[in-house]
DNA sequence: CCCACAACATACATTAGTGTATGGACAGAC
DNA sequence: GTCTGTCCATACACTAATGTATGTTGTGGG
């Protein structure tokens, strides 16, 4: 009996006797998410998964929805800090804008699991207010984010609003319609070229 | 005791006697799926929508499931076949390529009922392999759509195959974006202008 | 040594939703 | 008229999931 219940908190991955962190839990949620969006967000699920019962959430959570406030909190957190990563190189425009559309469009597409939580946390705003606010402001700090590019494109400042605008959509959907499909590797690299000599047939 | 049970089936729309059929019960399932996605269809939300019990969807409905597929099925015929309606005027590529855009971007954007519905049965289809079939045959036939017109703007059948791709993906990433947000209208009428712009630049 | 607290287990109450079995009203066929 | 089948109501059993209240264990401090 006693072994039984051993061996259920050993089938947790990292180490047996640590304790779990709000961190841990957020993770394993971080799965579900992806797997089977909002909806099927479940306590007993998670439990399950981390090998302890149900006790132990709610001693690091209040209730669901603290879980799903502070998933979504942490997911904006990450999303806005990963932004001041990408650093100008200061190479010539041509090549920054294709270093930045690999890094959108073929490396995102790579991170099956990163891009299933993205688009799950998107379906979930469209009937949660607090989601959809932090979705803005996600969507409006990387649409900025390629603004700072295509200054360098053109002196138009309606111009490089407008082209932030189509890259950032093109990307979403490129995710939304190809991912998961087969042969989408190859589509997504085609759509990344043609966006790149579309864009810099732009420049003035 | 009769009058409150006339009156409660006299809160439906149309006819007050007239009897329920399985469309009746697609179309209130529709608005709960443009409101909250599958996961939150409910069979008894919609049997008190539709001002009866819930004896009444299982005497049309095997069960939960048929109602999803049946619900799926209806949505991919309309899709399929609402394509057959757009042929081609005949007018300059230029013409058409704007009328194409105004609809599959501005008109698109003001159905919102239908717009919901198409980003949850695209949600749905992440972790449903009969949706996610359905949405891959709609998909196709779209894209193949737009073929039709870009092959009277080039001869590389490759590029054409892109520019589709492109223009679909632009189209599907303004839907998830920009619907809903505040100037979306603006915003999404630029994007059609850009769009325009640079698909013509790609003529040979 | 024990004690106090953090971390988890256990057990129970409650809710929401499905599916099923059966009964009833009502309209048309004959 | 009554018979039959369609369409819906009613009542019940069952499940999954949440939240809560309380019990248990392990561990460092004094």
């Amino acid at each position: 009996m006693t072994e039984s219940k051993a061996s259920a908190r050993g089938s947790r991955k990292a180490s047996d006797k640590a304790q779990l962190t709000r961190d841990h839990w957020l993770d394993a949620a971080a799965g579900e998410v992806a797997a089977g969006g909002f909806g099927h967000l479940r306590v007993m699920t998670l439990a399950k998964k981390l090998g302890v019962t149900r006790g132990s959430f709610y001693w690091h959570f209040k209730d669901h929805g603290d879980l799903v406030v502070s998933f979504l909190d942490r997911w904006r957190d990450r999303r806005l800090h990963e932004l001041q990563y990408w650093k100008p190189k200061g190479g010539d425009v041509e090549t920054e804008l294709r270093e930045i559309l690999e890094l959108l469009l073929t490396d995102a597409s790579r991170n099956i699991r990163r891009l299933q939580v993205e688009l799950a946390v998107r379906d979930f705003a469209r009937r949660n207010d607090y989601a959809a606010d932090l979705v803005t402001q996600v969507d409006a700090a990387r649409i900025q984010q390629n603004c700072t590019l295509f200054q360098r494109l053109s002196n138009d400042p309606q111009r490089v609003k407008d082209l932030s605008l189509l890259l950032y959509v093109a990307t979403i959907g490129s995710q939304v319609v190809l991912t998961g499909k087969k042969g989408d590797a190859e589509a997504i690299r085609r759509i990344e070229d043609l966006l790149a000599r579309v864009v810099l047939e732009q420049r003035d």
